[in-house]
DNA sequence: CCAAAATAGATTGTTGACAATCTACAAATG
DNA sequence: CATTTGTAGATTGTCAACAATCTATTTTGG
């Protein structure tokens, strides 16, 4: 029955990347968040354009959609820079705006999530616990986000969504850099398994609770 | 002492339209706030370019900005569409968010605004009372926008001038077009000069007060 | 007649060449 | 010497031609 031929046994890997343009910009902000690239460096269009093997039409506009996201800032016919953050701005407004759509979206979540949405998260629950037990923050760090991320996705619109991301990507990159200074990473896997919990039990009274209690 | 061929006495305009894409973004996001581009309609860069005499370069930059930004939504080798916004949206989290980031910025603007900018408010109300005489909805919709895009930009990064920017312009472009349901003219008018005597006075709490009871 | 395949027209994606602007430094001016 | 003016090189902005992809229609094969 499963023959290797066979292609109703086998699937290649979807080309998600569509457009150079969707390339170089998940390229270039990976580096940002990541921190590879830190907050003041330049970039420069020919010496991407040559790195990557693009020309600089979709160098240009992926630096338009890094610019309006806020993590990169232009200074015409001079140059772009990476933007740096202040600590104030990071915790009065990047982080209570998240928790606002992540709360709108958890909520939204209890008649919105679908039994592929509710496995994939148990995955990443059981992930979390792996990287826990190994203090692994970096790979928690990005399960943490990913966490979130399908829920938002699910539950709010493309324009919604589009918000969301370009603040927790600033919080990931600033977090990445500081090094996560959380109580325990323990406590971080119980968060996320409680508010799972939550979702599925469909009290969206305590999944408020939840979310107003742990904003630290 | 004031010759009028000496440039001491004399200024020319400043010429702020640094470069065809910020033209054409400019173009296209007053069209859609305006009204004058509905939810669903089509840009074509063809099109737009014939019309403006611009090659699609910049007009394809303007576009990624607007995507972002979350007025306009590109499906890949498709089209690309002015967005439509959902009620529950734009009632549950735009509005919560815009409000959020204007009261971090009232308070800021204690310690920040000068007295150009006190003036430059001033100004402001004293047109909204003109625009509120003659029942100019129009007129004082663009003011309200004006009065708290001074007070964000002067209080804030521009990366988080970005957000709140994108916000303000689909709230502004959805009162348009359903046509202001405020109680009154002469209490938006009265709101805000309220707001800017209570900024001048520097009371941090009651700016917070002021801005939680209007949230309506 | 229906379904799969081929085709044509429209539209978006990409490229390389050329133009405009900036910075830094050199030359001229007083 | 200080200030202005004029280069040169680097970098960003713009353009027009070409390529890839989509949609709708037509053709083909059964």
């Amino acid at each position: 029955m499963t023959n290797p031929n066979d292609l109703e046994s086998f699937q290649f890997k979807k080309n998600d990347t569509v457009s150079l343009r969707q390339f170089v910009y998940q390229e270039i902000r990976e580096a940002i968040i990541k921190g590879h690239l830190e907050p003041g460096a330049r970039l420069r269009e020919v010496e991407i354009s040559k790195q990557m093997n693009v020309s600089r039409g979709p160098i240009r506009e992926a630096i338009r959609i890094l610019e309006q996201e806020g993590l990169v800032i232009s200074h015409p016919y001079r140059e772009t820079v990476v933007v740096d953050l202040s600590e104030e701005e990071v915790i009065h407004l990047l982080v209570p705006t998240r928790r606002h759509f992540e709360l709108f979206a958890a909520q939204k979540a209890v008649s919105v999530l679908t039994a592929d949405d509710f496995a994939f998260l148990d995955n990443i629950i059981l992930n979390m616990q792996e990287a826990s037990d190994q203090d692994d923050l970096d790979r928690l760090s990005n399960l943490d986000l990913k966490f979130h991320e399908r829920i938002v996705e699910q539950c709010v619109s493309p324009a919604m969504f589009r918000i969301w991301n370009s603040i927790s990507g600033k919080l990931h990159a600033r977090f990445l850099i500081q090094g996560y200074s959380h109580s325990s990473l323990q406590t971080v896997v119980e968060e996320h398994r409680e508010m799972l919990q939550l979702i599925r039990s469909g009290d969206k009274e305590r999944i408020e609770q939840h979310l107003q209690t742990h904003i630290k």
